[in-house]
DNA sequence: GGGCAAATAT
DNA sequence: CATATTTGCC
């Protein structure tokens, strides 16, 4: 498919200010102030204030830099270091608007576009599609083999040449200059303090033919618009979660179209094959990229149309079932609830709000069961919600174990009882103490300012010691908090 | 998987 | 700043 990055940036126009957007719905409306004036001019494209004003052009990139750092660009952290200025370049480019709190590898992406495509009319009126499928092939195995390296040598690969890269040397080692090698080993070391970016070969050379010379310009453009395959990102590891956290949010609340998804699946399939023999090293499975430092190295080198817009499309906020007096409408949470067009697909799954409602189904669940049975899993599967995790129900569990072992632990002060004290409950009687009587737990809603949560206020102690979970071993017992 | 507690998100 | 949830660990 042709791509025409001004159709498809104008397309997206066609929508933006007047447009009108559901907030419920969790949508940003899709201004012109989204794009940076300097990637509208590029595109000629019309900003909200008008003439676009250009820019004093902002220190884009350094080449050279960027170059013998190729590998470790993926990370966000390391762009200021190379006037990429971060938060205080989207201030620049547009202080007033949302830009300032998008990833800077998304606004240097377009930067980058748009700078490169105005070079290419310049020189010559090459088709832009072609030049991006080649640039993101080419990215793409590269991007592969990187992870399949870091993947075979995560703690030794120094030297890793791109499978593009006609002037590598056959022994392993690139042909730079040991000077060369010797900054970009300092750069990269310097720069990165932990995690898969250091692994991810700090010595990688870009191929000269890429057709954005700036190969860390294209690393970012296609981080931007890659999208992980999996329908759940997970995070990246603690040890570098703040300094990638740009790119986890970013990469997981944006979308893009199934087909282009797919497509990205066969590439990559191809770009693992053509790394792999370029490499020798295996490739890494497709899994590997979930929560890997790429957020998802499976871009399509072909429609970037339909990524671009898709990549400036927002995805739905979690939509949570409307705590309204109803009660049969939480049968699912969560999670790809973009009704747009069905041309996206939610990544990350939001974060589980426990409406009244659902914990309302909770408690009904876990009285059904009894003490010995509620567990996480049973839980799960006796509400029946769908996109419910063991994890949402265990953890709600956990506070709501700890809820009634604080309230039963207060009751006991006055009249003591043989139950209350979670140490440890043995008669498998209380299994079912009335669970009329206890659903009342769901309170407060809404309630004064804030969020009330359905399990705070005066937890009702009626039902006892339904749920004391057996005090594991420790002596922590079942009363200090 | 279950249970916890630290880490994060709100 | 206090909670609500999510993650990481054992």
């Amino acid at each position: 498919m042709a791509y025409d990055a001004v159709q498809a940036l104008q397309g997206f126009y066609g929508i933006k200010e007047d447009a009108s957007f559901d907030p419920a719905a969790g949508l940003v409306p899709l201004t012109s102030s989204l794009i940076p004036p300097l990637v509208a001019q590029a595109f000629g494209l019309p900003t909200l204030g008008g003439a676009p004003t250009p820019q004093p052009q902002p220190t884009l990139a350094q080449p050279q830099h960027a170059q013998s750092v190729y590998g470790t660009m993926m990370n966000p952290a390391l762009m200021g270091a190379f006037g990429f200025g971060g938060a205080q370049y989207a201030a620049t480019m547009h202080p007033q608007s949302h830009v300032a709190g998008l990833p800077m590898g998304y606004l240097q992406a377009l930067a980058a576009a748009s700078q490169h495509r105005q070079q290419q009319q310049q020189q010559q009126q090459q088709s832009t599609a072609a030049l991006l499928a080649q640039t993101a092939g080419a990215l793409h195995a590269h991007t592969a083999a990187l992870a399949a390296a870091a993947r075979a040598a995560p703690a030794t690969s120094s030297a890793i040449s791109h499978p593009l890269m006609p002037t590598a040397s056959q022994d392993g080692t690139t042909g730079r200059t040991s000077s060369e090698q010797d900054r970009t080993t300092t750069n990269a070391t310097a720069r990165t303090s932990s995690g898969p970016p250091t692994s991810l070969g700090a010595a990688v050379r870009p191929t000269p033919s890429l057709p954005f010379q700036n190969p860390l310009m294209m690393q970012n453009l296609y981080a931007a618009f890659a999208q992980p395959h999996s329908a759940y990102v997970q995070s990246p590891a603690t040890s570098f979660t703040s300094t990638l956290a740009p790119y986890a949010v970013h990469s997981a609340y944006y979308a893009r179209p199934p087909d282009a998804n797919a497509a990205a699946m066969a590439a990559a399939a191809a770009a693992a094959a053509a790394a792999t023999s370029a490499y020798g090293y295996p490739q890494a499975p497709s899994s590997a990229c979930n929560g890997a430092f790429h957020p998802g190295y499976g871009a399509a080198p072909v429609d970037y149309s339909a990524a671009l817009a898709a990549a400036y499309r927002p995805v739905a906020a979690p939509v949570m079932p409307a705590p309204s007096s109803g009660q049969q409408q939480c049968q699912s949470v969560g999670e790809e609830e973009y009704a747009d067009d069905g041309s996206t697909r939610a990544i990350k799954r939001p974060r589980l709000v426990w409406t009244p409602q659902l914990h309302k189904k909770f408690e009904t669940a876990v009285h059904k069961l009894g003490v010995e049975k509620a567990v996480p899993k049973n839980i799960m599967q006796e509400m029946n919600i769908d996109g419910l995790t063991r994890e949402n129900v265990a953890s709600h569990l956990q506070k709501y174990r700890m809820l009634r072992r604080r309230d039963a632990t207060s009751s006991e002060g006055r009249d003591s009882d043989s139950r209350t004290a979670g140490t440890k409950r043995s008669e498998p009687e209380s299994t079912r103490p009335a669970p009329a009587a206890t659903t009342q737990t769901t309170s407060t809603l809404g309630g004064g300012g804030g969020a009330a949560s359905v399990m705070t206020g005066p937890a009702p102690v009626s039902s006892p010691a339904v749920l004391l979970a057996p005090a594991p071993s420790s002596s922590t017992a079942a009363v200090a908090m």
